[in-house]
DNA sequence: GTCGCTCGTTGACCAAAATCAACTCGCGGC
DNA sequence: GCCGCGAGTTGATTTTGGTCAACGAGCGAC
């Protein structure tokens, strides 16, 4: 089996920018043909990484930007009190590395929740091709932008009072993010644990159970471990709007 | 008094980013005088805003980002069921404006919580100037990658469970900001309002104020109305650790 | 196969925060 | 001064989610 990963890495290895699935998500968006070239010889596409590996850690040496090709990767932050903060499961597409830039230290690690491929972009290359290319320069501010805004649904979904409230918008949020790259927004495995669901919500892992378990009773979803089944979108939604009991006794 | 609060307007209009105490936190800070001048030609000195004024709303047309001279700014986004969700108190120094590259329109409001000034920075000329000063340019990142961490921080606060805890890290970040801006740490005017910190904290309102009610009881601090007086720093910081309620009960 | 482990679920109980409601204080208008 | 309003506090009660504990399903090791 090792055999067959290898392959697969290299084959990986060699696209290009150009070829790329996800080249109207990534830095390369707008540029043309000759700057993209510019911009592919910059990009180290790395070896896939597994499960449990870090992309990077806290604290270490920042260098470079890592676009997301496959896979998924959950940020977080150590807390003083040995525990930890999961910020985000990232998916294809995404952006990592943002943080560290400030301090050339990154200030939160990265692991790999399922086998992921990432393009990697060495930072201060990356800032001497965008001097020269305007419109990629434009680009990544447009990125960063876009990161930053993502990042606010994470509060937004933290300031809400009920645990199903958080569940079905972080189901919604995930459903809608696999439509925008294509992939099937009403059935898929869910790449983290219930612990690291449960911390990203702000709640404990029995609590989570029991949403899933509800939202199960309820017919929106069928649960299966960490395979998710959406059967009522629309109910989905409800769910993750309001805050107010009387609507979740509904029904 | 309107007379003098015009004065200063004007003097504040006439300073000059060379001249300003927050140089080492802004844009500016590592440039040459020369490159300075540059900047400071594209910079806008906007008048005082006054205390409920927004200095942008969610939806408006993007185009400039916002250094904060003096003052603080509140920034929400609107939710779904006509409430918002508080994600930040913006305090001289900091940077606003970076939601809304991406779409070129502003995803959050910004509201003046009192009379602050800001430099306004037009995002376009922001640009230009710094296509040709890798100084500048790297600074941009790096003050951009500074506001990235710095919202971490938020859903770090909302993770914790307990109440007090929130309010303890709340009130410890807040004095640690303004020790970072030479300020009195430990006694100082909130200035916003219990709804606008509960909304923020991810709290009803009631149970915030019997959190501060319950840290004076302590000793820990002393609150009269909005202005906070922080009598045991060290006690504060050990509220703001752990979330495992024996520590909490001593005392 | 089965042992043992981790991950996840479920139930009973308890504690903390939300809710509902009354009340106080400070402030601006008149 | 007095009235009325909004902001904030406090108390009583309800509800939710956290805690503790038992249990079960899947999976790898052997």
């Amino acid at each position: 089996m090792q055999g067959t990963e290898h392959a697969i890495d290299i084959s990986e290895l060699r696209q290009s920018c150009a070829r790329c699935a996800l080249l109207n998500l990534c830095l390369a968006a707008p540029i043309g043909a000759a700057e993209l070239r510019r911009l592919d010889d910059i990009v180290k596409r790395r070896r896939p990484l597994a499960r449990n590996e870090f992309l990077f850690r806290e604290g270490s040496r920042h260098s470079s930007l890592y676009v997301i090709r496959s896979g998924a990767i959950k940020t977080s932050v150590l807390l003083p009190e040995g525990d930890c903060q999961v910020l985000g499961f990232h998916l294809p597409g995404e952006i990592l590395g943002l943080d560290g830039v400030a301090s050339e230290r990154h200030q939160l690690s990265a692991e790999v929740l399922e086998e992921s491929s990432v393009c990697e972009i060495p930072f201060d290359r990356l800032g001497e091709v965008a001097a020269q290319l305007p419109a990629l320069q434009r680009q990544i501010y447009r990125i960063v932008s876009r990161e930053f805004v993502r990042e606010q649904e994470h509060p937004v979904m933290m300031g809400r009072k009920h645990a199903m409230t958080r569940l079905a918008l972080f189901l919604h949020g995930f459903s809608e993010r696999r439509s925008a790259h294509g992939l099937d927004p009403c059935s898929f495995e869910l790449s983290m644990s219930r612990q690291d669901l449960a911390n990203y919500l702000g709640l404990v892992i029995e609590t989570v159970s029991r949403a899933f378990s509800r939202l199960q009773a309820l017919g929106v979803i069928e649960v299966d471990r960490r395979h998710v089944i959406v059967r009522d979108r629309r109910a989905l939604s409800d769910f993750a709007r309001p805050d107010e009991p009387e609507l979740r006794a509904t029904a």
